[in-house]
DNA sequence: AAAACATGCAACTAAAAGGTTGCATGTTTT
DNA sequence: AAAACATGCAACCTTTTAGTTGCATGTTTT
C-alpha cells in the first residue's frame, strides 16, 4: 500500500503555503500561521489539523499558545518516493534504448 | 502562488498507484492502466484525466487505443520543491543553533 | 478580578471529488 | 459487413473537503 496521504496533505494551496511558511521559519504559533491566508482562523485550524494527521507537522502547546513544528522526516520520505519513481522510469528508458539498439544492429 | 496541483494529483491512492505502475513500465494503454484497481474503467479514466490536467502524464492516441506516458519533468519539479523546503528549514535550524551558541558563550 | 488573548469544539453549508451506470463512437479483427 | 475492442461522454449519487459562524475554555496581562 502506497502512502498517498503525504501528497494529499501538500495538495492544497493553503496547506502548502503553511508548510512553505514554516520552512521559511517566519512564524510558528497556530495564530500566526493562520493569518494572512484569506480564510478564518477556524478554517485555517482545520487545515493545520490535516497536516498534523499526515504527520507533516507537530503541535507543541506552550501556555496559552501552541507551536507548530515542521516534521522534515516526512518531507524526506515524500521526496525519496518520487526519486524512486524517477529512477525506475529512467532504468526502463535505458533498457528500452538498449533493446532498440540491439534491434538496429545490422 | 505555489503549485499544489502536482501534489494533489499524487495525493490519491488510485492515482499514485497508476503513477507507480507507469514508472515500473508494466503497461501503458488506458485500458491496462485502468485494470486491477478495484474500480470501473470509467472511474479510472477520470483519475487518469486528473493526472493529465496536472501534467503528470500525457496521452498519445494510437489507432483505437491510447498510450499513457509519464512526464518525469513534473515529478522532478515536485521533488525539487520539497528539497527546497527542507533546505530552507535546515538553514534556519543552523542559524538558530549558531544563535544559541552565541547566547551560551560565557 | 477583569479584560484581553490564544485556542478548542460543534453544527452547518456549499462545492468538489470519487465513483457508478448507460450509451455512443471510432477502429481493428474475423 | 459484423463482431469485438478501446475508448469517450454525460447524468447521476454519495462522501469528503473547505470553509463559515457561534460559543466555550484555559492563560496571560493589567
Amino acid at each position: 500500500m502506497i502512502e498517498a496521504q503525504i501528497y494529499k496533505a501538500l495538495g492544497d494551496p493553503v496547506r502548502l503555503e503553511m508548510v512553505a511558511k514554516l520552512a521559511k521559519g517566519s512564524s510558528c504559533t497556530i495564530g500566526e500561521l493562520s493569518s494572512n491566508l484569506g480564510i478564518s482562523r477556524q478554517g485555517a485550524r482545520k487545515q493545520i489539523q490535516v497536516l498534523v494527521s499526515a504527520n507533516v507537522v507537530r503541535l507543541v502547546p506552550q501556555g496559552r499558545e501552541t507551536q507548530v513544528v515542521l516534521n522534515t522526516e516526512k518531507l524526506k520520505v515524500a521526496k525519496m518516493f518520487i526519486s524512486k519513481l524517477e529512477t525506475e522510469w529512467d532504468q526502463r528508458l535505458h533498457a528500452l534504448k538498449s533493446f532498440a539498439e540491439g534491434q538496429n544492429r545490422n
